[in-house]
RNA sequence: GGCGCCGUGGCGGAGUGGUUACGCAGCGGUCUGCAAAACCGCGUACGCCGGUUCAAUUCCGGCCGGCGCCUCCA
């Protein structure tokens, strides 16, 4: 029985979902205007694995994730660049889905963008008025009024009069409470805008989820997953809006992961301590995406994790070895879970606790590496369990050798290319044949030099691979 | 100021009221022409101080240290 932590209440619960054998989740995506970083990343990954375990788990999964593609910071950035705001968002957009596909992260059932589902949050926006949840302010902008709802508060554990006295709360004069959020913003000339019973505008960055949930997945849907820097506000107000609107209890269970820092300090845009995705991915230093995404799964998704490159070299050391114990074995076509997916089971029922999944794949490698001299077909079917246990983590989707000759070190690429490297090992192996070791270790040396290692098999063959 | 999280062995990182996490690195051994990989074995743990308990790293309290949200942010 599958267990999460669920925001909303602090505890971990029974996961059921509104329909039997059918989730449909919503998770936060990113506002595009830049790149991605690392962080980024995590998040996706986070819930990648969420919906890829619940579809494992025999669920039918409806997934969403929203692009944020009208915003200030998209305004001002297109204003920098001279371009227009729909020319920068779709080359973010392409970049985004880029990174993304090298991660192994797979794309949504559905990626709604704000400016797709404009007539949805003026439809909201006018409800919330009627309702009385929402006003027009002295400047023209809709506000929603927080003291209206009375939940307000509760994903968080904040109380209006705390929040009131923070000394951050922006002061604005045309809002009636410090704390009310903008639905409907008036458009400043030459920005781009809709048509609305309030005049030319654009919406509001939070009201755009509550819309696209509703459109998607409706009034009640069962998870809810964003970044931990998204509970307060942007997920509160969503659940005000929403929940004001609709009358409904929007989502069961709310998911949020913790945040990618770097020397102990959270990676963020604003501190300028992040690292992009694709300069990581290209640095040299990472074999493979799945090294990052390896790295990414070594701790748990709620808590902080430290990223450096001895953590990414560990990732690969790690990632290696389970590779490595594929290597050399064709998986059977079938395998009965063992013990192995019976941790991994109970390992990622609890929470999704991919760390103690990970133990248990390296476990599993321990066995083959046993099985495979004396016990072929064994290790055969554990190979296969080690894939498709792998599969669900995203990991371990290629072959070994082709993983492991790819390279973890700039620089050290052999001249010549694979070719080269095979007319040294022959010319290796003939000069073993005589007993000629001086010379068959002098190519050895050479090929390390180069960042090759050499593995001679019992059979007098040999293998490579790049350190 | 309000709300919340974290502190595990050289490095990462799970977990548990009494019994092996797991990986990397290190040490010894097996295998190997020598290596590499693999396998076998080994080592240094649970921030500090109290309390509860037959027993606490694991529960409770305090302290110290680090971090996050309260403003855009995955």
């Amino acid at each position: 029985m599958l267990q999460l932590f669920n925001t909303l209440t602090g505890r971990k619960e029974e996961f059921h979902p509104l329909e039997p054998g059918i989730v449909r989740m919503y998770v936060c995506g990113d506002t595009v205007y830049d790149y991605c970083h690392i962080g980024h990343a995590r998040s996706k990954i986070a819930f990648d694995i969420v919906r890829r375990y619940l579809a494992f788990s025999g669920y039918r999964v409806t997934f969403v994730r929203n692009i944020t593609d009208i915003d200030d910071k998209i305004i001002k950035r297109a204003a920098e660049n001279r371009e227009s705001v729909q020319t920068l968002t779709q080359r973010f957009i392409d970049a985004m889905h880029e990174d993304y596909d090298r991660l192994g992260i797979l794309r949504p059932d559905f990626e709604p963008k704000a400016t797709g589902h404009i007539p949805s949050i003026i439809a909201m926006t006018r409800t919330l008025i009627d309702k009385n949840y929402a006003y027009v302010a002295t400047n023209g902008d809709v506000m929603y009024s927080v003291s209206a709802f009375a939940e307000y508060g509760q994903l968080s554990g904040r109380q209006l009069g705390d929040l009131r006295a923070g000394a951050r709360v922006a002061i604005d004069e045309a809002k009636r409470d410090p704390l009310d959020f903008v639905l409907w913003k008036q458009a400043k000339p030459g920005e781009p805008s809709w048509p609305s019973p309030w005049g030319e505008g654009r919406p509001g960055w939070h009201i755009e989820c509550s819309a696209m949930t509703l459109d998607l997945l409706g009034t009640r849907f069962d998870i809810h997953g964003g970044g931990l820097d998204l509970k307060f506000p942007h997920h509160e107000n969503e659940i005000a809006q929403s929940c004001a609107a609709t009358g409904d209890r929007f989502a069961t269970y709310w998911m949020h992961n913790g945040f990618v820092n770097v020397d102990n300090e959270k990676m963020a845009k604003s501190v300028g301590n992040f690292f992009l995705i694709r300069d990581v991915l290209n640095s040299g230093r990472v074999r493979d995406p799945e090294v990052l995404r390896f790295f990414l799964l070594s701790s748990h998704y709620r808590g902080p994790i430290n990223y450096s490159l001895t953590q990414i070299e560990q990732a690969d050391a790690a990632l290696s070895r389970l590779y490595t114990a594929l290597r050399d074995i064709e998986p059977a076509a079938n395998h009965e879970p063992g013990d192995a997916t019976r941790r991994f089971k109970a390992a990622m029922d609890d929470d999704f606790n991919t760390p103690d999944a990970v133990a248990a794949l390296q476990t599993l490698a321990g066995e083959i590496n046993r099985a495979r001299a004396n016990a072929p077909q064994v290790a055969a079917t554990l190979a296969a369990e080690l894939r498709h246990l792998g599969s669900v983590l995203g990991v371990l989707q290629s072959s070994p050798d082709a993983f492991l000759r790819k390279s973890a070190s700039a620089g050290s690429e052999a001249p010549g290319g694979d070719a080269a490297i095979e007319q040294l090992i022959a010319a290796r192996q003939a000069a073993r044949k005589a007993r000629n070791f001086k010379e068959s270790d002098r190519i050895r040396d050479e090929l390390a030099a180069a960042g090759v290692v050499l593995e001679d098999k019992p059979d007098g063959s040999t293998t490579w691979r790049r350190a």
